[in-house]
DNA sequence: ATAATATGTTAGACGTTTCTAACTTTAATT
DNA sequence: AATTAAAGTTAGAAACGTCTAACATATTAT
């Protein structure tokens, strides 16, 4: 059994395996928010224990096991986010600090009933995949809005990042997962898009903004 | 903010004090499986935090602080039960562990979420009272079983005891809260009392039972 | 290629929570 | 009342997760 601390420092590192390429002592280390040394000999404990790959000033990566305990973890995590947002009415900004606890509750039973309630879901509140009980995650490959032209028409289908301001920013513009959005025109200048949808007609999304939707762009064969 | 492990020790003491009269370290270390040095530490911890009156070698006694705190995680926990009972499907056999961790998760939201889709429930699957959100426990005073007399009528309202064992034992006969029971006869030597209920025609109910179990008796003056 | 900068490691310490062993105080028994 | 037994205390140690300070290695830039 991994603790809760061993627990976060695996879910840190799966994160960052997938969205960097190679993770460092300093990347883990800013994201749990503790000393370089702490970092360090977690590090060291966890590759001790077979779950992370690792040589002195190597790149951190983690072992098969590895990666299946923070999959499973993640999963708790993410299941929690849907359970808390569909079945308990939560908004899709309140529910990451309730799931950061959640996750590390030890029972079967709980997750999988939370599961059931939900009719076994593949995705949570942002878009993000669940693993499934084995810890697999099948990706989805979705564009980000900023790379799309002007004339589509695509469905927001996941976000790249869901800090609480920015979900309470797109809650401000009326923006939830599953709206089609129209893309009018994009500045050349500040790549910013004029955008419409549902009882949108005319907004503008800056670069910032556009880089952190994900969308389905229809199949142009179908 | 107290930590788990204090959460945990105040817990308790808190029980501890609603079922005996005066608590000591030796009680305390049993309930909660630690050696009585580690209780002895964490008691002058709690003493010095201001949440237990304490002198050497003097019984333990939470002050109203200390046990204001003890009832709001009580109310955590018994809503959880409620909440895992009614709204997720789990037999009250099966909810005591998990709740026993999630009654440590920080988050008024979640827990008064729980409580709202609930209705605002005053008592667990086991028939215990959840605190108020001051933390105050409206005492409902019942009386045990094997205390009635035959020929009465009682409607079962709660357990002096929730072991997973008894309460699988209680499925077995068919018995839950809210159950009217029927007191035909009882046994002068053994106590054991034969009683009736909804499909159950004549049970035998060692004292052992009895006595966990917690009746309303029909105020005979209606 | 060397210096400067960024990154990683080691050593030593601290607070928590736990333990066992040795000792003290209080309570019970005879 | 004296002895025995039960309960409580103190001392010292260990695992965990954290830190800062000092030092070592890699990477980047001039």
């Amino acid at each position: 059994m991994a603790s809760q601390t061993e627990e976060n420092y695996l879910k840190s590192l799966f994160l960052l395996a997938n969205s960097k390429g190679e993770i460092n002592l300093t990347d883990l280390s800013k994201m749990l928010e503790i000393s370089i040394p702490t970092a360090n000999s977690m590090v060291n404990k966890l590759h001790e224990k077979g779950l992370l790959n690792y040589e002195k000033y190597k790149p951190l990566v983690l072992t098969a096991k590895g990666k299946k305990e923070a999959a499973l973890i993640i999963r708790k995590h993410r299941l929690t986010e849907m359970y808390l947002v569909e079945i308990m009415g939560f908004g899709w900004e309140q529910v990451h600090e309730i799931a950061e606890q959640i996750e590390h509750i030890n029972s079967n039973a709980f997750f999988d009933r939370m599961d059931e309630l939900l009719s076994f879901p593949t995705i949570d509140p942002h878009g993000s995949p669940i693993p499934d009980k084995n810890g697999k995650i099948s990706w989805k490959s979705y564009d980000k809005l900023s790379e799309c032209k002007a004339g589509q028409t695509v469905k927001l289908a996941a976000l790249t990042h869901s800090s609480s301001d920015f979900l309470k920013f797109l809650n401000s513009k009326g923006l939830s997962l599953g709206l089609k959005l129209k893309i009018h025109s994009i500045e050349a200048f500040d790549k910013s898009m004029i955008v419409s949808y549902h009882n949108h007609k005319q907004e503008q999304f800056s670069q910032m903004v556009s880089e952190r939707l994900l969308v389905e762009t229809t199949n142009p064969n179908l």
